[in-house]
DNA sequence: GGATTTAGCCCAATCGTTTAGGCACGCCCT
DNA sequence: AGGGCGTGCCTAAACGATTGGGCTAAATCC
């Protein structure tokens, strides 16, 4: 019903011409047109529920405000919905819209996806990844604003953004410490990526400044899942000189770091405090007490890259910043005063 | 660089007109064009690079092959993802776009996207929400292609598709009675909702198929989380006749369940044999045994959604299809024949 | 009073396609 | 020789907006 009702209907009901409305419509600076001639214009659009053809001022315009956000293998991970969720909002803040596609992680689909994109004039790409990582940025985005989402590419013709690991593990660690312990455990994982030697630094660094001596017997690594914590939890565990606290690489491996403890009849946070990563409430809410974490900034980091794109698109700058975001801690209550000797 | 190669340059690279360009790119039907010339168009367009302008057709064609998916929360839900990706990888099967929108809840926000995407000539829409309910779908929907995902309404003008609970019921409790049990608890929640009332259903159904009495001291509700679960766990496992397994809502509920049982010190499978709902991998990969549960068949329902709306706006179909996808067992290790008394 | 300015609007081109409806040429037939 | 019919291509009108450059009348200036 609403259909078909276009600039022409409107100018003929208000007995001016499409130019006039168009003027009228989109308030174009400069324009001489009488007041009533405004109003007439404006009841008429209403009167017919005039909505404007956007695919027609997009040709013209040669711009859609239509943003897409291409992924590996995002929308497959947890972390995905607020990523995709903050991009929205903020393309939707900004009066644009945003097109998603998943490439599975395959090259080839992926470049076709990018061209489809691109033939629908697509104003800018957001290309994210599962996880923090390095990326080598698809050729067919070379020539067409782009921002890295939680990956990080040499190029510095990319602006990015991506997660302060160092800090994360800074704020992790600095809870354990704050709390008295002076034995930290550091359940790592196993792969060599971004997130892994950036926690482990601020690791380390906290520790340093809180006057401690890195121990890396106490710094056993497995895989970042549940199975692995449990591994490394048993293995921290089962030291001479047990930590009285473990920070772990994920909440998926402080999943597993509990189990551990169960076995061995440890109480959380009372025989051992754990700080887990990543704030999926999935498992920090559900574990028994709950898990003190640090979260991840996924909705900034959808929010920030988009923004910096519309920017980039519509100031037209040529500055690419590469930022990284805190991760704020969340206090749940796997943390506790170190046992009394 | 690949920019502004229109059909006028390669119209005038192949010594053609634009139609004739297009009638040899389109390979429209019908149209007596000397292979030569075919040949020659073919060979100026990857020459330069053409790329249709998808804009342009879209106007002239009234078409955009673009298709909405619309939520009120989902993807800030672990879920999302698969329902997303499902539809994403259906679309574009098809040759189609995706665009996301998500209201967050609020129905004048959700109002002013879809006309925004109205605007943007979105051929049709996908209504989805977070978890499966009935929905009063938004007016200005009414006149333009629409499927339901996850959700219901009363009005047959639209087709959905929902998981079939009564099934996923019956398949978590057959599980169970095929391991040998016939005291099996229900950890149900506690909202009156149609996975509620069809997983219960399907608990019953499936107790009386196997000559079981329903017996309603083994249904407790609680909340659907894990502090829901301990407590239904709680309640049950405190039961004089304890059951020897017990049927979760979801797998949530299931981890609640197993801090339940952990109390008490039963060992899961072997004491107490616990199936879950939603293949929450997050939960059902990480806990100690892995959860036996029910997935919820998201990819699916978003490819089926995708190819129905795609089929009603193409062959411009009239009947409404509303259909409930099956949900598969999850078979990991939480379940095994009760203890011998 | 004639020239100039100004207010208020409109014409028509443009963005890049698709497509209905020609038009010219050569061949065959009678 | 003239008519009819394919073949192979092109012209031009859409689609629905935006916008540079008019144009007309009334108001103002000298």
């Amino acid at each position: 019903m609403t259909k078909k009702v276009s600039i022409k209907d409107v100018a003929e009901r208000a007995g001016v011409s499409t130019t006039t409305v168009s003027h009228v419509l989109n308030d174009v600076p400069g324009k001489r047109i009488n007041s009533d001639t405004r109003v007439r214009v404006r009841e008429a659009a209403d009167a017919l529920g005039y909505q404007p053809n956007g695919v027609a001022r997009s040709l013209r315009l040669q711009r859609s405000q239509i943003l897409a956000l291409v992924s590996d293998e995002i929308a497959t991970t947890p972390h995905a919905g607020k990523i995709i969720l903050g991009a929205q909002e903020a393309a939707s803040r900004h009066g644009w819209l945003l097109m998603l596609v998943n490439s599975g992680g395959d090259a080839h689909v992926e470049g076709q996806e990018i061209q489809a994109l691109r033939r629908r004039q697509v104003d800018g790409f957001i290309y994210a990844t599962m996880y923090h990582r390095e990326v080598a940025v698809p050729e067919v985005l070379r020539d067409v604003p782009t921002v890295l989402l939680d990956a990080r590419a040499d190029d510095p013709a990319y602006a990015s953004v991506v997660p302060d690991e160092v800090d994360g593990g800074r704020t992790a660690t600095r809870i354990l410490v704050e709390a008295g312990h002076r034995r930290i455990g550091f359940a790592c994982n196993v792969d060599d990526i971004p997130a892994t030697r950036g926690r482990l630094d601020g690791y380390r660094q906290e520790l340093e400044a809180g006057g401690m001596a890195y121990d890396d017997r106490l710094v056993v690594a497995a895989t970042s899942d549940a199975a692995g914590g449990r591994e490394a939890g048993r293995r921290l565990l089962g030291l001479e000189h047990r930590p009285t606290a473990i920070f772990c690489f994920n909440d998926r491996m402080a999943m597993g770091v509990y189990q551990a403890a169960a076995e061995l009849g440890l109480r959380i946070p009372h025989d051992l405090s754990v700080v887990g990563f990543d704030d999926q409430e999935l498992i920090a809410d559900g574990l028994l007490p709950g898990l003190t974490t640090v979260a991840l900034p996924h909705h900034e980091m959808g929010a920030w890259a988009v923004d910096t794109l519309i920017d980039q698109i519509e100031a037209d700058t040529t500055d690419r910043p590469r930022v990284r975001l805190l991760c704020p801690a969340v206090e749940r209550g796997s943390v506790a005063a170190p046992p009394a000797q």
